[in-house]
DNA sequence: CCAGGATGACTAATCATGTTAGGTACAACA
DNA sequence: TGTTGTACCTAACATGATTAGTCATCCTGG
């Protein structure tokens, strides 16, 4: 019993230090960029040298999979949240999620370069961290196939189509809201679109099944 | 006049040797990334060291931007291409330059992520570098005047679900067709959402006034 | 035809950065 | 109380961009 509280207070000093260089990273790469981060820097900020960082992580890229890990858990979290009350048509709930995954994704720069950018020269993440990307795309699957909305083609372009307004806010009017303006805009004429094809408009109004 | 004979086989060898560096530069970033550049290697391909390389060119930075320059000029070209034998309304002229620039940025992983994304971390292009990439715009914008489409907000909707269907494709199927094969259905859509708020669809079916 | 300067390449060296090797101090535990 | 492992350190290395300084070569003007 003791033995184990006492592990349990290294394994935490451990846990808080590890946390504490993620926090200088993200910190850093808000101030300089993503791609300034240097393990100099963090080790600095965290008061160490920098082959310290080696005892708490194992490489420079493991700090970034971590960070990516991260940012995709919070975005998921920030999905889920909308799981509550639910708007019940598909128009307010596509309008909804591209709202919020936008405002999301535009909230930091350094962030959406390392979620959706190659912005970092050899960085690759790993499955594991990769995981919670796929279930943010998983859960925005599921949503939209409770209004009957299945198809890849279908789901591939409501992606497409929120992914380029985020791009382009950020490439171009960074703090502005010049993009961010068209999202129900593009909402709307996707939604229509669905409409158009589906040729029934009674679909997707109201289904009650989630999960 | 033999002066200026001379002198121009020297400006043209050291022209030649430009290029052969930007040459180089393209393809080891065509075969290793375009991060992952080194003047080294491209030193060695020209046959020299590296640090010669600073009799042509004033740092890497300056290489990347002169690859810039390269790409959106060549993009420039080709858009350019378009305006000969144009066809006469909005929905064709908007599937051609949508098809057009997808597979223009397709077809180079490296030099869409130069020309789009700031892959490369400390460089950003210099404002000569960067005019042509503004006229690529600027062509687009007078060519959707000719139809009568003015406002900012559509073009900016127009480029952003472009850009978000090129980025989808490299991201996620590079080489594939995914997001390639929903170009019309955007653009549709898009031309469709316009005739809605024109209210009349008069509209952009034929005017006659380019350039 | 030859001296002198420009040109274009080279080597050596500097600085920044990630990373490895090899210690050292201290706290926890037997 | 001695042992051990942990977390940190310094020194060192590899790679990469860049600068300084040198040298050969080639053109040009006398």
């Amino acid at each position: 019993m003791l033995g184990t509280t006492k592990r349990d207070r290294a394994a935490e000093r451990r846990e808080t230090t590890r946390r504490e260089i993620l926090d200088a990273a993200w910190a850093i790469a808000s101030e300089v960029g993503l791609a300034q981060v240097t393990l100099r820097d963090i080790a600095a900020r965290v008061g160490m040298r920098a082959p310290s960082l080696y005892t708490h992580v194992d490489s420079k890229n493991a700090i970034y999979d971590a960070m990516f890990a991260q940012a995709w858990t919070e975005c998921l979290e920030v999905m889920r949240g909308l799981e509550q009350n639910p708007p019940n048509d598909l128009r307010a709930t596509l309008r909804l999620y591209a709202r919020t995954f936008f405002d999301f994704s535009v909230s930091s720069l350094a962030r959406h370069q390392l979620m959706n950018q190659r912005t970092v020269p050899g960085f690759e993440p790993s499955p594991e961290s990769y995981a919670p990307a796929v279930e943010v795309l998983g859960a925005l699957r599921h949503r939209m196939a409770t209004f009957g909305v299945t198809s890849e083609a279908d789901v591939d372009l409501y992606v497409a189509i929120v992914g380029g307004l985020v791009d382009a806010q950020l490439a171009n009017d960074q703090g502005g809201e010049r993009w961010r303006r068209l999202l129900d805009r593009a909402v709307d004429m996707y939604v229509h679109d669905l409409d158009q094809r589906a040729g029934a408009t009674s679909l997707h109004t109201t289904t009650e099944d989630e999960r």
